[in-house]
Formats: C-alpha cells, structure tokens, sequence
DNA sequence: CGCATAGTTGAACTCTCTCAACAGCCGTGG
DNA sequence: CCACGGCTGTTGAGAGAGTTCAACTATGCG
C-alpha cells in the first residue's frame, strides 16, 4: 500500500502541532496552490481528502439558504481540515488569501491506521483538539455579549500570532459571521475598543493590543466598555 | 498489559453507535452508578477516563464565573464522553436523571491503541462525529432566531428517540441554556408552537411533534409562526 | 394541606440588528 | 498625477427580537 503513493516535493511543517508529522506519514501528500477567493470545498461534496495548510488563510463555514452564514474556523499554517465522520463535506472551505496546502487521500491515510497506529492515536488528538476549540466557540456564540465576542476573539489571534501587531487576514463581513454579530456591531466595537485605549487600528487589517490585561477581563465578562 | 484489567460486569451496549465496542476493548471498563443531578466531572479536572453511558441522561456543559452556562450536549445511552485533547476536563458533565455508564481508563485505552490500531481508528470516528455535531450548533447558536433554535432542537431529539412522543429529560433551564436562550423566551416559544398546533405538551417532561414537516421549514429559517 | 420548585405570562427595557448615508482606500484609466 | 468608480469599513437613527424583572400558576413532595 505505501508503495503506490504520490510523494508530495519540498513543503516541511513545522514541529509543534499535532499534524507535524502527517506530511511524513507514507509520503502521501501532494502540494497543492490556491488563489485567494477560490473555494476548496463545498458543503455536499464527498470526502476524499484531508488537507494540511503549509501557507495562507482559509475560512470554513456553514450556510443557509437564505443567506447566513457562520464561520466555524480560521485556519493558518500547519491547521488540518477535512476531518469528519460523515461522508461528505459538512462545510465549505474557502481561501482567504493565497494558500498552499498538501492534500492526503483519506482512503489511503485512514488504511495506513492499521499499519500505523500511531497515525490513529494522532488523528484522535487532532479531532480531540478541533472539538475542544469549537466548543469553547459554543460558550461565545450561546452566551457571550458583543464586547466578550470581540475581545475573546482578538485574544485568540493574539495568542495564535504572537506578534506585537495581529494581521487580520480575514475581512470585518468575516469576523462578524465568525462572532455572530453583524458587520456593523463588529465595526462598532472595534471603534469602541480603540476609543478605550484598548487596541489600535493603524490599518484596517492590522490590531495592535494596547493592554491585554483589560481585554482579558472584558473576554471573561468581568468588565465593559 | 491486557491481563492487568478490571472486568466490568454485565451491560452490553446498542450496536449501532461508534462506540459500540469499546467495552469490549480489553474488558477495560468499569460500570458506574450516579444519581440524578451528581456531578460526575468539573470544569479543570484532570482527565483520567472515558465515559460511555448505558442508561440515563447526561448535560456536559461549560460555565463562566458570574453564573452564565452554555450547555455542550446531552447524552444519553451509548454516547461517550471525556475525549478531549487536553489534559483537564474542559467541561463539567452532571447526570439528569439517574445514570449507569461504564468508566475506562484513559491511559490504559489509549495505551490499546498501539495494539488494536482498529481502536484508534474508532476513537477517531468517535471525535469526529462530536466535531459535527459540536459545529453544527454552532451555526444554530450564532444564526438562528430562538423559533429556528427550538425547532431545530426538537427535530434532533426526535431524531434521537424515533418515538411518536418526546422526553424531555432536562428542565426548561437546560434547554434555554443549550439553545443560547433564556428560560423565558423558550418557555414562550414552547407555548406558540402548541398554539400553532406545530406541538402539544401533554405534561412538562413530553412533548408530541404534530407538524414536523413544518417544524422542519421552521427550523431552516423558511418560515415563521 | 402547604411549601418549594418549575414553568408560564406580562410589561418594560436593552442590546444588537436593520437601513441608510457617509468616509476611506485602491486600482484603473485618462 | 489626479479623477473616478467600486469596494470595504464606519457612523447614525430607528426598530425589533430577546432579555429582565416581576407576578402568577402548576406540579410534586413532605
């Protein structure tokens, strides 16, 4: 089985997440380029892949009919998507800026388990680990106020980037579905915050967090604006 | 390592579920008694077990310090919980009514995992469909009106019960509090769906769905009562 | 029977949304 | 280099869905 695969060329993952290694696994990844705009995976489609980000920004979200739309992730580098235990795609993907990615055949990557089970143990980790973000999303979108949204929000980026500056790959329409506010509130706050000395804009797709300390305690719901 | 093990004793679970055979693993588990409304985990534990509930009903949920709770799920029979990629519990579990479920080790289990690769795979099947199901709350709870919430909560324990009549185990609290909603509002919402004849209440734990094709309409935003 | 708890209903309020206008940025073309 | 249009984001005013507070009713348990 290992010996009919694709060897995906030159991309290395870092070493910190739990996917670290699925690059290595058999050699079954391949490298794949997508502008920005483009749509990866459209809710229904069958699933035959799990896909690594090597570079770039992707949202995956769910939508109605009608319109609406929720954003259950951003995914950066080293961020895996594609798991599920349903047969098709629960939600569609779509980069935000230009991503590469490596892309593994699911067939084959989930019968390398029994050769592997190691690889099993990972992939649990990984899944175990995505459940437990989404639901602490649960906690925000069900009982959070705007302001908690918000500052939980920009706590998380922080932590995730750990710069002085975040960069806001994602539009203001993004960060509203990913929050469940509308565009207008999100605006609002941001101006808010800024007002508060809390953060600064110095363009709009950058923040800079002026005291952490405060926004944690607003995040917590221990504090308002 | 499998000869070092404390047998459980007689239940046997549902085929049907992912977990189906985990208590067959190794005859790790242990069978385990709680009464309705014992806390069985909190919030920063350490996670020692996995829990797969043979009878009864459980919420898991997550709180914030000034009272607010967002409950995660309900479990019921054949449902597992616990797995999680951290090494406390990031949220309690409190039974609702009375519970048996079956305890296994969480070391010892994962430890099995590089014997029986099949096990690892399920676990992973496992996490996966709590991932989908987690994220598909998730849209309810940051898009849905409270009429679509109801609705949609309602359809999903039909789902779950296939009988003609729903229990509702949980009080009108729990439910507000898995739905993003205050008691109040789904109290009221309770009582416009019996007027519109969508529902009727025959007492407070049941509830008969006598129009679910409308509930269904209900619960994907195309309609309103 | 009486109390405690759970659920329902009403009225006023508030946070967020909706609708609308405006401002800022960026690329294109003159 | 600036004018222009398109797009993204900001700000304001008004409306509305859901919350809050409070009173009331129903249920279950000693």
């Amino acid at each position: 089985m290992a010996t009919s695969l694709i060897l995906h060329q030159d991309h290395r993952i870092d070493i910190e997440k739990p996917c670290e290694n699925l690059p290595e696994q058999a050699g079954l990844g391949v490298t794949i380029k997508v502008g920005a705009g483009q749509t990866i995976v459209i809710e229904g489609d069958p699933i035959d892949h799990y896909f690594v980000i090597v570079s770039g920004t992707v949202r995956l979200y769910k939508a109605v009919v009608d319109g609406r739309r929720q954003i259950i992730d951003f995914f950066g580098p080293t961020d895996c998507f594609g798991l599920t235990g349903l047969d098709e795609h629960a939600y569609s993907v779509e980069a935000i800026t230009d991503v590469v990615m490596i892309r593994y055949p699911r067939q084959r990557l989930e019968a390398v388990i029994g050769v592997k089970p190691d690889l099993g143990r990972q992939l649990f980790r990984m899944a175990c680990t995505e459940l437990d973000q989404a639901r602490r999303q649960m906690l925000l979108l069900g009982r959070k106020s705007a302001e908690e949204r918000l500052a939980s929000f920009l706590l998380g980026l922080a932590e995730r980037q750990s710069h002085g500056c975040i960069e806001l790959a994602m539009s203001r329409q993004d960060i509203a579905d990913y929050l469940g506010l509308t565009i207008e509130t999100v605006s609002r706050i941001f101006t808010r915050f800024k007002r508060a000395h809390l953060i600064d804009l110095p363009d709009r797709h950058s923040v800079v967090l002026m005291d952490s300390e405060q926004l944690e305690a607003l995040a917590e719901g221990s504090l308002t604006v």
